[in-house]
RNA sequence: GCCCCCGUUGUGUAGCGGCCUAGCACGCCGCCCUCUCACGGCGGUAGCGCCGGUUCGAAUCCGGUCGGGGGUACCA
């Protein structure tokens, strides 16, 4: 870890606990996968400096903002244990945090960046300027800077004609260079970055404004964000300066581009994307450290043999700088694998509260939970624990111990191949051997149909227990079988052996 | 078109000139363990985009090329 002592192209001359950095969503609806990478590396980056995180919400657009998008974002953020220093819902000295509560700061500014000169009214349509483009032939994108020197009569007759103007950046003439924590020195040169629209015609303020001046406003000093921003760096940069130049914001700050999340294909992850969503993690019954673990690994990796991490672990150990460029593809296979292990670190208590809310929905045990319920579950849960890999596993591994006898049914495809001629009469015969039983449990459950299928009939172990698990639980893949068979108790367990035995014949 | 970024097995990565006949993890395949599944153990599969250059030596440095991505708005 660095010291303040110690300079680095990281901090600068910054002490550690003064880094600030911001996560800006913007609340038109729920949070995606690569902005919630995005959320985490900036998390972490605050807290391995011990430094503050800033909670900012973009909602200039009103026509795209909701309350449920706000809703969506904190509460993804708060289930995952992102917590934020600064912003909605927590206060601080830069408020406010929402864009929309804070427009007389952006008319401020932008008429303290026109009277100083820094930009200037422009009055020009789009098309006028793709016109001007087209005829003289010109390789340069965007603006041509025809309104910089526009003279009064010239704008008296705009205005004559009714033209509002939008207000542009003065681009600076000379190069701009910045150190990109995850690429390295990227140079933009000034005839490939225009001068662009700081607000609209309309007076409305656009992003191009907002989001860097909000960075000045609030002190941030380091811009963590995803690479597709990476070509709008030079212009902010550029009014960075210019804000500095006025007294508004304490510099520029420095800028990390992290790669991009891919999905199918070789396209960005987008909201249509299957698995783009994070409630649908939630739905499914990921836990909050497998998530955050997988997302970490796009992009970044605590060690080169090593890809199962805490939160702990990872804020000790992020450095921005080891962060890959490459893109990232998401990978669903990998995430689930991720979040076994994680759920393999949970002790079984804790297990079985956090798998409670999954069998409720489901419909598998009470709710509130009745104490028999929870009894069973207790006992239930050391036995599949290790088995599920996301908390909703346990619906399909439980719900035979729980479910009425009128309503408990065997799963038909697998009722088909092992329930045939000889699998009811390794059920009958199962049936009668633990008819006879005087203690039920599993070791006597286990010793008796040990020996009568096994030892006196001669079969094969996997062969003898197939048809009697799918008889007791309804599937060919369950919790142990003497154990479950115990736990269903004598009468069920009997009960349904004898449905089973009774299938075909 | 122009600008910027990126390029190691199917996926995520390690590698920062010799330690690499390229390591790890996920996936996939097989075996072992085993009452199913899962866990665990063992083994296998598959990669440095291409071409030049620098060097005694290149996945690593340089140039080019090809490919992919992002941007190019009075969107964010």
């Amino acid at each position: 870890m660095s010291t303040p002592s110690t300079p680095d192209r990281v901090l600068g001359d910054l002490a550690p606990e003064q880094v600030r950095v911001r996560f800006p969503p913007s609340p038109t609806g729920f949070i995606h996968v690569g902005n919630v990478r995005s959320a985490l590396f900036n998390w972490a980056f605050a807290r391995h400096y011990g430094g503050t995180l800033v909670l900012r919400i973009e909602d200039t657009d009103t026509a795209r903002n909701t309350e449920e998008g706000y809703d969506s974002i904190l509460g993804s953020l708060r289930w995952l244990g992102l917590d934020w220093d600064e912003g909605p819902e927590v206060g601080g000295d830069h408020g406010p945090y929402r864009q929309s509560e804070r427009r007389e700061v952006y008319a401020d500014a932008a008429s303290r960046l026109r009277d100083g000169g820094r930009a200037y009214d422009c009055f020009c349509t789009t098309e006028e300027v793709d016109a001007r483009r087209k005829a003289s032939g010109s390789k340069m994108q965007g603006y041509d800077g025809f309104c910089r020197e526009l003279g009064a009569d010239a704008r008296a007759a705009f205005e004559a004609e009714g033209r509002r103007p939008t207000l542009r950046l003065r681009m600076p003439d000379a190069p701009i260079v910045f150190d990109d924590l995850v690429r390295g020195e990227i140079t933009f040169l000034p005839e490939n970055v225009p001068d662009f629209a700081l607000v609209r015609a309309n007076g409305d303020p656009l992003y191009t404004l907002v989001n860097p001046l909000d960075d000045a406003l609030m002190g941030i000093t380091h811009v963590l964000r995803g690479e597709d921003l990476l070509s709008s760096t030079p212009r902010q940069i550029a009014l960075h300066e210019a804000l500095v130049e006025l007294g508004l914001g304490s510099g520029v700050p420095r800028y990390g581009h992290l790669p991009i999340v891919m999905g199918e294909g070789n396209k960005r992850l987008s909201k249509r994307d299957a698995g783009s969503g994070l409630t649908e993690y939630l739905d499914r019954g990921f836990l909050p450290a497998g998530v955050l673990n997988y997302l970490a690994l796009l992009g970044w990796g605590i060690a080169a043999d090593r890809d199962v991490f805490t939160m702990e672990e990872m804020v000790e150990a992020f450095d921005i700088t080891r962060v890959n460029p490459n893109p990232a593809r998401f990978d669903l296979k990998k995430l689930e694998a991720i979040n076994a292990a994680h759920m393999r670190t949970v002790p079984v208590e804790e297990m079985t509260h956090l798998v409670v809310p999954f069998l409720q929905r489901a419909g598998v045990v009470s709710e509130p939970l009745s104490s028999a319920d929870a009894q069973l579950l207790e006992l239930a849960m050391p036995l599949v624990a290790e088995r599920i890999n996301t908390l909703s596993d346990a619906v399909a591994m439980l719900d035979f111990l729980f479910v009425d006898e009128a309503d408990f049914v065997l799963d038909e495809k697998d009722a088909a191949k092992l329930l045939d001629e000889t699998g009811t009469e390794v059920v009958q015969a199962s049936h009668d051997a633990l008819a006879a039983l005087d203690e039920w449990s599993t070791a006597a459950i286990q010793e008796a149909l040990q020996r009568t299928l096994v030892e006196e009939r001669g079969l094969k172990p996997r062969v003898a227990f197939g048809p009697v698990r799918v008889a007791v639980t309804g599937r060919r893949v369950s919790p142990p079988l003497f154990e479950s068979l115990e736990l269903l108790g004598r009468e069920r367990g009997l009960g349904r052996l004898r449905a089973a035995a009774d299938r075909t014949t």
